[in-house]
DNA sequence: CTTGACTCTGCCCCTGGGTCAAGGCCCACA
DNA sequence: TGTGGGCCTTGACCCAGGGGCAGAGTCAAG
């Protein structure tokens, strides 16, 4: 045999695995390895290029198992190649921020898990009283913004202090509690415009990202919810009920659902029963 | 017109709901409702048979709006299609248990990140002694079943009192800890080979479930874990201080890893630092 | 050299859809 | 009665993350 031969198999053969024993070793089955290996995710060390056998090194066993534990966690290929590229704290952070995200959607999921629950158990799903009031034109300065359904939490108290803060400013104040528009369903997949909206009376100027404009007069059909109705089930019901009333009494519902957050108070010390906002239609 | 006419387009136009109204409506895809329409799941009232047109009534929103929100959950088609056959109290179990394997889901894959978190921000991963020792031929009674890793808390408490029973009618007595042998990785995807063993000394007949056989004399590595140890993320870093172990020390190891109970205490009020059970690999 | 075990690539399959194109349908307006 | 424009149809191809099979090529032990 030619000892400068550039196949390893010649003088490493203990060395290398081929991809059979690189797999049972790792827990990774062949066709993912070629997979990983297409990807650039891990790679034979060699490559026999006259019949394209695949060997591994050993030491591809660490990021092999890495891997393959990551995978485990069902996170996804290009994810997994990131972390791979970061430092080791660096990756630390990012799996445990991995994990929260797991967390917190579980949290979301357990939470609709509630509802249909409840809402399958009890034929009648709890009663909500639906109101309705009739609101002028006025004018209003808002705040838009295309915004997944987890940056709600900062985005609607930022747009609402701003609006407050620009209001004060003009030497103005508020003619009515804030609100919202959602445009349509949020969720956590695509952005959903959102405008945070604050009436008033006077004159003010539009300025950075604050617009100013007339609203329509029109009718709203709403249901008040409590503090701890924010994030709970209670919500999804009471929008059901409101969805279903509008169809009963045959209201053609103007674009975009409402939250009118009547509620001064600040949120984080309030009791959870305590009356803080409608949800909204307008007709 | 024809009053009789088979096509509703004619008398029901206003009832039903084409494909596009009823897709907006129900916050689903066209191309969804035309997979649930293709699998069964949720198949328009009317389907124009010269135009293919799909035609839907109102009442079916319901059900797509149920669906809707399963696949929010992620719940697989096949699945929603076996909880929309059962009545209400019945699928509002079904997703009880739902919610809760994806609990048991996110509890495994939090461990898991916990301990690649480890992994990773300790160079050092905790460190563990690694012992030996011998172990002559000896005879066994064991029972051997295929399992999945949620069944283990059941299947090897059971099996151990039976094999313990099975020895006492014999009026003879256990001359080592019981333990199991694990033909592979434990998952919840596909069941692997446990073997739960108990060594003695005398005469058995096999019955039932259980065999009897004689294992060879063979050395052993080992590690002693704790009580606490048993879910936690100390016992994947024990099992690769293992491996590394062997492979370091080059010895060959037997197929299957186990797992001897050398505490007979009862596990439930035992003190999470309390030395409970080895990992092995035997060489 | 033969044989059996191993590996290669290429292909189609799955779920739960998204996206695009070509062509057919429906309704209102002229 | 024609004609847009918008709706609807099917089919084809795409994604992740593989599974599985076929047919051909390769490796190593006897």
């Amino acid at each position: 045999m030619d000892e400068t031969s550039l196949k390893p198999t010649s003088l490493l053969t203990s060395a290398l695995l081929t991809i059979g024993v690189f797999a049972s070793r790792s827990r990774l089955s062949q066709k993912a390895l070629r997979l990983y290996d297409a990807l650039g995710l891990l790679e034979p060390v060699f490559v026999d290029p006259s019949s394209n056998y695949r060997y591994y090194a050993p030491i591809q066993l660490e990021r092999a198992k890495f891997i393959a534990l990551l995978r485990v966690l069902e996170m996804p290929l290009n994810r997994i190649a990131a972390v791979l590229e970061l430092s080791r704290p660096a990756a630390a952070l990012e799996l445990r921020r991995y994990g929260q995200e797991l967390k917190a959607d579980l949290g979301e999921k357990l939470s609709l898990v509630h509802y249909l629950e409840q809402s399958l158990e009890s034929r009648e799903i709890p009663m909500f009283k639906v109101l309705t009031r009739s609101v002028p034109e006025r004018k209003i300065a808002t705040i838009e913004r295309r915004v997944l359904q987890n940056q709600l939490p900062q985005f609607i108290p930022t747009s609402t202090r701003a609006l407050f803060v620009a209001l004060g400013k003009a030497g103005l104040h508020d003619s009515g509690a804030p609100f919202v528009i959602y445009a349509g369903q949020m969720n956590n997949d695509s952005e959903t415009a959102v405008e945070v909206c604050l009436p008033f009376e006077g004159h003010l100027e539009p300025s950075g990202k604050i617009r100013v404009r007339l609203e329509a007069a029109h009718g709203e059909a709403f249901i008040m919810m409590t503090r701890g109705a924010v994030d709970g089930p209670e919500l999804m019901h009471g929008y059901d009920a409101l969805f279903t009333w509008m169809r009963d009494q045959g209201k053609t519902e103007l674009l975009g659902s409402r939250e009118v957050y009547f509620n001064p108070d600040d949120w984080s010390d309030m009791a959870p029963d305590t009356p803080a906002f409608d949800i909204v239609t307008a007709y």
